[in-house]
DNA sequence: TCATTTCTGTAGTGGTCGCTAAATAATGCC
DNA sequence: GGCATTATTTAGCGACCACTACAGAAATGA
């Protein structure tokens, strides 16, 4: 990582990473164009020089906020165990985490900058990554159930990662549309009715 | 609808439909806040004055546009038949009409709006409600199949809809990062095994 | 022909966008 | 204390935002 080298010269007057979960939950409830540096700067008490010298540009910013939400909100397909019960409870997390109260609702990553002006093209790009990592990997442990034989050998493990994966956004856009904790919990466990026999 | 009175004064000199055909495209592709005036008159060929003065502002100009999408390119539930292969035909053709080429991917109204800044949340209602709308249809189509005796009595006819919902909607977001119609359709398959039984 | 009406193009409006130069403030090193 | 270094504040940069006043152009009605 980044070495903290100077003692010297005027120190920060913030922390950091308070700044950065502000910004973060501003770009995660506006999206990147509906976050100015304006409001960046409301959010963090910051002058737009601070917020600059602290980080690059809106962008770079953005992707921080980006690395920082993968990390402390955001969810991983337990290794071990039933691939059932790994995805049943990845869902059912999702279900939760999309409807935290005191956070925007919703992903900040599975509905993120699906619609960018050509100018801000390559903002998008981080963000679709993710989502196809997050595919990949559930696509992945679906092809160990196989494997293993918990899953039936003709089972389409890339459909069925899909599918999930789809709830997971799904339960993304429905949390942004007021959905409740009860609401999402229950579209987890029809989802769950999915999972092959 | 509207009168077309006026055999007086100068006649416009586009035709109106393909002017709300392009800058739905627009909408479409970029958003609402990814799409500037000036994009707009580059995709109709129009200068702001003529825009302004068959439309209104921008505002206008984009619920207009979602209003053409659902009408042309919209997808519904068939009412008529056994509400399993309805609900089957409409994320099959939701997966066609997603991956249409020579149009944008995914859908203008499920994945639209998401994230907006402050000065914008109004554009977001009509969009969140079209989606809300949908859901209802769904949900609706299940009751009846539950009174009808084609769905067990205990069947959350909610939870079910907003899965389906929540299938289009991520098959929305998928489409936009590139997923192509044969993959789309697989998870429509995939989707469908999760039908009550 | 001429007045009226409506549309189009030019050329802007004030406001906000992301970003930064320059001055000032606060620290460590000598 | 004096100097180098880094951070913050003030003020403002050019570019773009949505939008429009105004003048000219193109139609109809008299």
């Amino acid at each position: 990582m980044e070495m903290r080298k100077p003692s010297r010269g005027r120190p920060r007057s913030f922390d950091e990473d308070a700044v950065l979960d502000a910004v973060m939950r501003a770009f995660w409830e506006h999206g990147y164009e509906g976050t100015s540096v304006a409001t960046l700067e409301a959010a963090t008490g910051l002058k737009a020089p601070s917020l600059y010298g602290a980080f690059g540009s809106k962008e770079v910013l953005y992707h921080a906020a980006l690395e920082r939400y993968a990390r402390e909100h955001g969810n991983v397909l337990r290794p071990d165990g039933p691939a059932r019960e790994a995805i049943s409870e990845f869902l059912y997390e999702a279900a939760d985490q999309f409807s935290e109260s005191g956070l925007p609702p919703g992903c900040m990553v599975s509905t993120a900058a699906l619609a960018l002006g050509v100018a801000q093209r390559g903002v998008a790009t981080r963000p679709a990554t993710m989502r196809s990592e997050t595919l990949a990997g559930i696509e992945q442990r679906l092809r160990t159930a196989i494997t293993e034989g918990e899953l039936p050998a003709g089972t389409d493990a890339g459909a069925l990662a899909r599918l999930f994966g789809a709830v997971i956004q799904g339960m993304s856009v429905q949390a942004i549309d007021g959905a409740t904790r009860r609401e999402l919990r229950g579209l987890a466990t029809a989802a769950m009715a999915a999972w092959p026999r």
